[in-house]
DNA sequence: GTCTATAGGGAGATAGAC
DNA sequence: GTCTATCTCCCTATAGAC
């Protein structure tokens, strides 16, 4: 089961670097120093492999959030934007939410509600931090909660992609405080 | 000329809907009734063709920014937000920013390189129109006009790819203005 | 300009030996 | 679990006829 887990590890670096079109079973088995042919021992097939990353991402981000549940509100949000940072920080990586947006159209249908999922988890997360913040006053409340989690969420992908294009690993964190400080009271 | 200028308006659908390592020669030549090896007669190379799509969006968008020259800064910056938001309606595309970075590192240098120039045309002509709105004192002076542009940029580049993912053509132009309420003055 | 034919490579996937 | 061998399919790209 130790293989696996590298694999999945070799298939996230790769998926944030490269698109989920952009690294094949070859790629992994490569960097794993295995024949590309055994890593169908794990994964039956590549949309296998693609709902194992997303059940990896939403588990991990699970665990992120029962980690941080004792947070102020505005506290979280910073934490959450720190997060994607390090992703930036990492080699300019971007969010897997990005990754299977722009390839969305080419997946095959289970993946697609899969990684749909994925997405309304983090924004039901971020709905409620927002709600809580305004409700404590933190957040200012001209917007509605859903409203200010999609921008926030929409702002944190977006920026992570302009850093990447910029070569600049920390902009994309200077860009989501940005916006925080506009949304806070 | 016909058949090159139809050929990128059909790769230019397939980039937004699927991504650059999502469709291929054939996908065009099908949709255009000739042969792939024909395509080859007006774009040698597939990064040949990545080159003209982008040129093709930087000449697009500078006639654009002419067409738009006259506007008050804001008005520009809402124009800029609807221009966006035609992606979103015309079956949820999203902007060619987001779809070559995400391929970004499958890309060969010369096409890095060009995608990294259609992104520096956007965001400049956006600083220049936020600096004028502070100016004129119609948006906040709170940041910073480079870091307004970012963000503005970041936050709909993102917002396209969040409303792709949520089904909802409309989300886009709603969460991009939401953005523009809490810069304005 | 567009065609047929084809080269050459890489993709995902399977069968069966070890 | 991992291997070799192989299948099938699709990709980009080229050569040369029409």
């Amino acid at each position: 089961m130790e293989t696996k887990r590298l694999a999945l590890e070799i298939a996230k670096n790769h998926l944030q670097l490269r698109g989920y079109n952009g690294f094949s079973f070859q790629d992994i088995a490569d960097e794993l120093g295995i024949r590309k042919a055994s890593l169908h021992y794990y994964f039956a097939s590549k949309e296998d492999l693609g709902l194992a990353l997303i059940e990896d991402y939403s588990n991990s981000f699970q665990e992120w959030t029962q980690k941080h549940a004792e947070l102020d509100s505005l506290e979280k949000i910073k934490k959450f934007i720190d997060m994607y940072s390090t992703f930036s920080q990492d080699g300019l990586k971007v969010c897997p939410g990005g990754v299977f947006c722009i390839d969305y159209n080419t997946l095959p249908p289970n993946l697609k509600k899969t990684v749909c999922q994925l997405q309304e988890q983090i924004q039901e997360w971020l709905t409620k931090a927002v709600a809580e913040g305004i409700k404590s006053k933190s957040i200012r409340p001209t917007l509605k909660p859903k409203e200010t989690a999609t921008l926030i969420h929409a702002t944190t992908q977006g920026a992570l992609q302009i850093a990447r294009m910029q070569n600049n690993p920390k902009a994309m964190k200077s860009t989501s405080l940005a916006l925080l400080s506009l949304l806070e009271k």
